[in-house]
DNA sequence: CTAAGTGTATTACTAATCTTAATACAGTTA
DNA sequence: TAACTGTATTAAGATTAGTAATACACTTAG
């Protein structure tokens, strides 16, 4: 299900939150879609179970998913208002970004092009990054 | 000069660096102009010398400073090509923010409307944020 | 109720990062 | 030469991050 760099600096639990946003993000988990297990991903993953729920409990706080003790973990069907908040933080954090593009040379036009492509191909499926 | 936040979890050299760049960016410090040098600033924030070095290697690693020994440290005049690299992994990372932006429900033309605000201010002096 | 599955919490150990400090070296400029 | 620049090294302490082992709590199927 995934394929993980143990060896890399940036953290494994790190890199599953990564990951599973993405899948959420590209609706490749639909709403309400159960996750696997923390010890059944721990084991497929060879890893530590607890690495595996810091990354669902990362996934928690940030929206993406919610879970039941004694049921499971689920992927969080997205109601667009919900997050006021996590919105407000991503969008300074794009303009750092932008504002950083733009001192780059980007032309606005490029970053402009860059969402619309992004936005037409929302829901599309699966991309390929 | 600057505002640290010494209790923050961030690192008091991330926070300087982050700064840094965005009076860069902004234009508030002018190509070739003269940074502090690492002592006075140090004297000047009550923190040790090393920790503003450490921001200025890694200004001068993002490519937003020069430095010369024995003159001082300077902003580096922005070519707007030799950054090919850097401006890949802002697109990258700017890529997973608008995707993100676009799942919680912002619309692609709020995004639009944002990198145009900040291209009209872009060169105009200073932003309020 | 029991068993086996779920998420959750606590604790502990290890490793990495951050900050400071004390020195020392090297180049520039007056 | 003196006083300023950046740079490098080493070391120490504190804090944080990552991982692991274990126990607890809830849910569901029988």
């Amino acid at each position: 299900m995934f394929e993980l760099d143990l060896r890399s600096r940036k953290p494994i639990y790190e890199q599953l939150v990564d990951k599973l946003k993405e899948l959420i993000i590209n609706e490749i988990l639909k709403p309400d879609e159960q996750l696997p297990s923390v010890r059944t991903l721990a084991q497929e993953l060879t890893i530590n179970p607890n690495t595996i729920q810091k990354a669902y409990r990362e996934l928690e706080t940030q929206g993406f998913i919610y879970s039941q003790q004694g049921k499971g973990s689920f992927v969080n069907p997205n109601n667009e208002s919900r997050d006021a908040g996590k919105v407000n933080s991503i969008k300074t954090e794009l303009e750092k970004l932008i504002l950083e593009a733009l001192y780059l040379g980007v032309k606005a036009e490029e970053l402009i092009q860059l969402i619309e492509n992004l936005n037409a191909s929302k829901g599309g499926g699966d991309s390929n990054d």
